[in-house]
RNA sequence: GGAGGCGUCGCAUAGUGGACUAGUGCGGUCGUCUUGAAAACGACUACCGAGGAAACUCGGUCGCAGGUUCGAAUCCUGCCGCCUCCGCCA
């Protein structure tokens, strides 16, 4: 595991890491870091002489002085490992800095509406919710995705199954016109690529289906596979930035997730998602994550569903973020907006973990790297269910749509 | 799933316990020569860490992690990956 923040900058910048770190209400300890790392460079210089007096005694063939020096060399590593371990334990604990202008706030109530595109939808009939819609309709089935996989699993049939095809091809026909590379993802990872990404694979907060008895994990976004894709690799000046349009299916065991806001496909343990991922020179992440916010709120303008913006506070950030934004789709059966997409910038943050970095000129310096979801088939098929149903519970299919589906209506069967 | 082989610097290869301070070729960069270019010749050509204002010094890295040894690219164990053959199978 390699360093989080710069442990160099910490050094020179204490208070602010310790300042940045309040504002999202993570409580860390730099004096103590600060101690164990001083310690830590100690034993290395150690360690380093004792290591070159080894050499040397071997390169005399002394022995004696070999088979001493090997004791206290072991006696001094000893030491190092526990250093670097409690070094490590420490540093990883810091999260990545919020942007200057990222929204001063606590928690998610904090977070600001910065615009909205299209009213919440009136009716002139009660509009029903989209497990009615889906079950009445015979498009979506949880009944028998609970007695197979368990509660959280659903079967797609019919138009829902060729709209959730309709939805990937449209989203990759979309991305691919604005310069992202398709990929096809796995769907499992190796723990690190988790870790590495910011995400906690194990342990009572974890939101990761891990396969017994490997190191495998099912994955619960493609940014861990995406993000994995170029680790340890440097890249060169001139590949940068690189987009990817990655199409995976994602798994999340969200335990402890109830209520009514839970309802359907709104909180599943499986759906499918194109993700867009870039890596790019530090200067121009600003710049890119702007991009991929408007792709977001462009692709929703187009299926012409309302939708606003919501930017995140530092409290609600995350330890991976610089900065967020969420777009929340007008879900008629809650009568809310919902969560439908997600953008952040995590700036190096997961570039130094999984250590990706670039040449630019004669030094090699990390890369920048940005998350956002171009579209979640669960939610969005909420989001196009409950806005666009009649009253007579068929379905229009948003024109853009249209040429990816086949059809133009879901008939009523009600 | 079974058997065997392999993993060394950007690429190709040498190296099988101490002179490895990892050699050589190709590629790349710079220079000399040239009106210009080519050729030829010469130099340089990985990464990480610690110290230092810097020049630089020291340490680590031969797929990854351990071990044996005064000393490991080299020997041993585990893991990862690749190749060949067999079996099975969409």
């Amino acid at each position: 595991m390699r360093v989080v923040l710069d442990i160099k900058f910490i050094r020179q910048n204490p208070k602010l890491v310790e300042e940045k770190a309040k504002q999202k209400g993570y409580d860390v300890d730099i004096d103590k870091l600060l101690k164990v790392d001083e310690d830590r460079r100690k034993l290395i210089e150690e360690v380093d002489k004792v290591r070159s007096e080894r050499k040397k005694a071997a390169e005399a063939r002394d022995e004696k002085k070999g088979q001493q020096l090997k004791k206290e060399l072991k006696e001094k590593e000893n030491l190092l490992e526990k250093a670097h371990e409690e070094f490590y334990l420490l540093i990883r604990e810091i999260p990545n800095l919020a942007a200057d202008d990222a929204l001063i706030g606590k928690d998610e109530s904090e977070n600001k509406v910065v615009k909205q595109v299209g009213q919440a939808k009136k009716f002139d009939f009660h509009p029903r919710d989209h497990l009615q819609l889906g079950t009445a309709l015979d498009i979506l089935d949880f009944e028998n995705g609970a007695k197979v996989a368990g509660s959280g699993f659903y079967y797609l049939k019919n138009e829902g199954a060729r709209l959730e095809l309709a939805l990937v091809n449209y989203g990759i026909d979309f991305l691919i016109k604005k310069g992202f590379a398709p990929v096809i993802t796995p769907d499992l990872a190796r723990a690190k690529f988790y870790e590495g990404t910011g995400y906690l694979p194990r342990g009572p907060e974890a939101q990761t289906y891990m396969i017994a008895d490997s190191d495998l994990g099912l994955i619960a976004t493609a940014e861990v596979t995406l993000a994995g894709l170029h680790t340890e690799e440097t890249l060169s000046e001139k590949d940068l930035p690189r987009k990817y349009a990655g199409y995976s299916h994602c798994f999340r065991k969200e335990s402890g997730s109830y209520g009514k806001y839970s309802k359907g496909l709104y909180r599943v343990h499986q759906f499918t998602k194109v993700e867009m991922y870039i890596y790019c020179q530090p200067d121009d992440s600003n710049k890119m994550h702007q991009e991929l916010l408007e792709t977001e709120k462009e692709f929703f303008s187009s299926l012409e569903i309302p939708y606003r913006v919501v930017e995140m506070c530092t409290g609600d950030l995350g330890s991976q973020a610089s900065k967020k934004f969420d777009l929340e789709a007008w879900m008629p059966g809650r009568g809310d907006w919902g969560e439908i997409t997600s953008t952040s910038n995590t700036t190096d943050y997961q570039a130094r973990r999984l250590n990706i970095r670039y040449k630019k000129g004669n030094s090699t310096e990390y890369v920048h790297t940005l998350n956002g979801t171009l579209m979640a088939t669960s939610r969005t098929l909420i989001a196009i269910l409950e806005n666009y149903q009649a009253k007579d519970g068929s379905i229009l299919i948003p024109k853009a749509l249209q040429k990816y589906t086949g059809f133009a209506k879901i008939p009523s069967k009600i």
